[in-house]
DNA sequence: GTGAAAGCGCTAACAG
DNA sequence: CTGTTAGCGCTTTCAC
């Protein structure tokens, strides 16, 4: 789009396109090019408002400076607070961020990895759907620098950056039981989803550690994709059958507020008659009252350092592997 | 980054590059090309999983299928959807999209800007700051494709998809009158940003043509960037010198998520204490008892229309300006 | 200190 | 029906 070239500029400079490649790259030092002549191109491509072509010089230097984004859905809080930081970061260090949701879909994963491989961006952060994996190991095969972002695959060699859900749920579970809760129900997505996994794992570990019945009935799994109608009532069967049920953990914060919409749909308070918490926190927690008691993720922090881990394996090739779990953080209110 | 080009492919096949070109391209119809040359490369295509050069080509056509989106705040619920909808949009048609928040900084903005100019993106959506009219107007004469969102500079002849901010106000201050209240506050962001102004005279005219009192002193405005607790300080000072305030209209969601922690803070019930509305709709509005009424934007249709209108300015050079201003939504609860 | 020239991978005249 | 060739705008040896 733009209009004057490279040419253009040393044409009117009277000097090769070389001096000017020189100068606009800063390579114009250690006495390369005459003061003289660096103050007149500049002179020229100022008036001028020359912009190198970026295409062009991608092609020729193999960087696009470009990275690329996949997220589950970028519509959802805790994914564009995560991109907000990640675009920062990396305008800072001079890359375009190209971005894409996979709501998790599988097939729609796979096309924008392709998507993200025709534009030659320099590396990858993703949130994986679970079909990913041969994907992803092919991605590292070709020692593209990929790095998986709020969950991962086990045994898998591959950097990551991940909350460590496990123990999130682990804190949150043992909380509950410290305060006298004894028949903790547990909420969530069924999924082979890694994160989810692993909140449900730090809760029946922490309900074996306190030597309380881990009864399987305690744990309530909807499948990814019902609708928020039918939510409402398996929730509301499952406290039907089990009438012993005295605490409510939700294991997303979008679970969570289904649960809320149960509560006050069935004039319900906590945490008078259930304790309830839930993972991720949400402007909403903050605001009810009682204010809801959850498991928060620092997301400004994974956000960082994903993008970081990133850079890092663009930069230098052989550095490894970086793998991160992040400390989660639990913020007690008062629905517990 | 792929290793192998049209050339490897040409060669493996015996043909020349422009063969596996027009092959690529799908311009081996009309029997341009034999099908069992076709078959034949394709099957090297595909066995060598070849992937043309996207920068190449981009350098190539002059086209880089990619459009730049830069909205205020990619953080904010209300733009992330946005984003999520113009993302598909795009993808759909072919065309990548890079993005970056302003976060309502001029000097970013122009930054922004200029980044995806260097990105040869095809075209640009916009949420404007207040200082970027030059800018816009230096973009429209070099004819780029160009779209304000949001905001718009009015008596600028540039294509713009905004919601009709006037009567969005306009409808919910009558509404709030018909219900009864007489001294409706118009809490705001003192700001020059249009979208705002529309606003605020929407529900200056309502008063007017309802024949009440236009009084200044209901309208409180904060400056962007005073911090949550000098909000709420401010509006209690405001509220303890005009006791007769009955209704409070806050001018977006941000600004009615505190005037919720406001409310709660001092024990205030809705509608009993204050009538409470706001501009925007947001989760915690819908969960909150009582509810809240809003005056909602139709954000899939905004983002729809936006990323139409690019697209019709990027295809088709001279269909001059589109100007589309959507109507807003009431959504009446129970919170007035 | 500066320039000539090759070439990144692709498309599109034009030629046959 | 297929091939030759000239660039797109830039960086980078290498030569002077």
């Amino acid at each position: 789009m733009a209009r004057v070239s490279l040419k253009d500029i040393a044409k009117e400079a009277g000097v090769s396109v070389t001096t000017v490649s020189l100068i606009i790259n800063n390579k114009s030092q250690n006495g390369r090019i005459s003061p003289a002549v660096v103050a007149r191109v500049n002179k020229i491509i100022k008036e001028k408002n020359f912009r190198p072509n970026t295409i062009a010089r991608s092609l020729r230097t193999g960087k696009s400076t470009t990275i690329g984004l996949i997220v589950e859905d970028i519509s959802n809080h805790f994914f564009a607070t995560i991109s907000k930081t990640i675009e920062l970061v990396a305008n800072d260090n001079g890359y375009k961020v190209i971005y894409a949701s996979t709501d998790n879909d599988n097939q729609k994963a796979r096309e924008l990895v392709e998507m993200m491989q025709l534009q030659q961006v320099e590396g990858i952060i993703i949130t994986p759907t679970i079909g990913l994996k041969s994907d992803i190991e092919e991605l590292i095969k070709q020692e593209r620098p990929v790095v998986l972002f709020d969950r991962y695959f086990p045994g898998l060699s591959v950097s990551y950056v991940v909350l460590d859900n496990f123990k999130g749920a682990y804190d949150m579970t043992s909380h509950l039981i410290k305060k006298g809760y004894k028949n903790i129900a547990f909420i969530t997505i069924a999924s082979e989803m890694n994160q989810l996994q692993q909140r449900l794992n730090g809760y029946e570990q922490a309900l074996n550690d306190h030597h309380l019945a881990n009864s399987a009935s305690l744990v309530l799994e909807f499948s990814y994709d019902i609708s928020r109608e039918e939510k409402l009532k398996a929730i509301n069967k499952f406290l039907q059958k089990n009438k012993k049920v005295d605490a409510l953990f939700f294991s997303t914060n979008y679970l969570g507020i289904i649960g809320v919409e149960y509560m006050t749909n069935h004039k319900l308070t906590m945490p008078k008659d259930y304790g309830f918490v839930s993972f991720d926190d949400h402007e909403l927690f903050k605001f009810l009252k009682p204010a809801i008691t959850v498991v928060a993720q620092p997301i400004e922090l994974l956000a960082t350092e994903a993008i970081n881990a990133l850079l890092t394996l663009i930069k230098k090739k052989n550095v490894g592997v970086i793998q991160k779990k992040l400390p989660p953080k639990l913020i007690v209110r008062a629905s517990e």
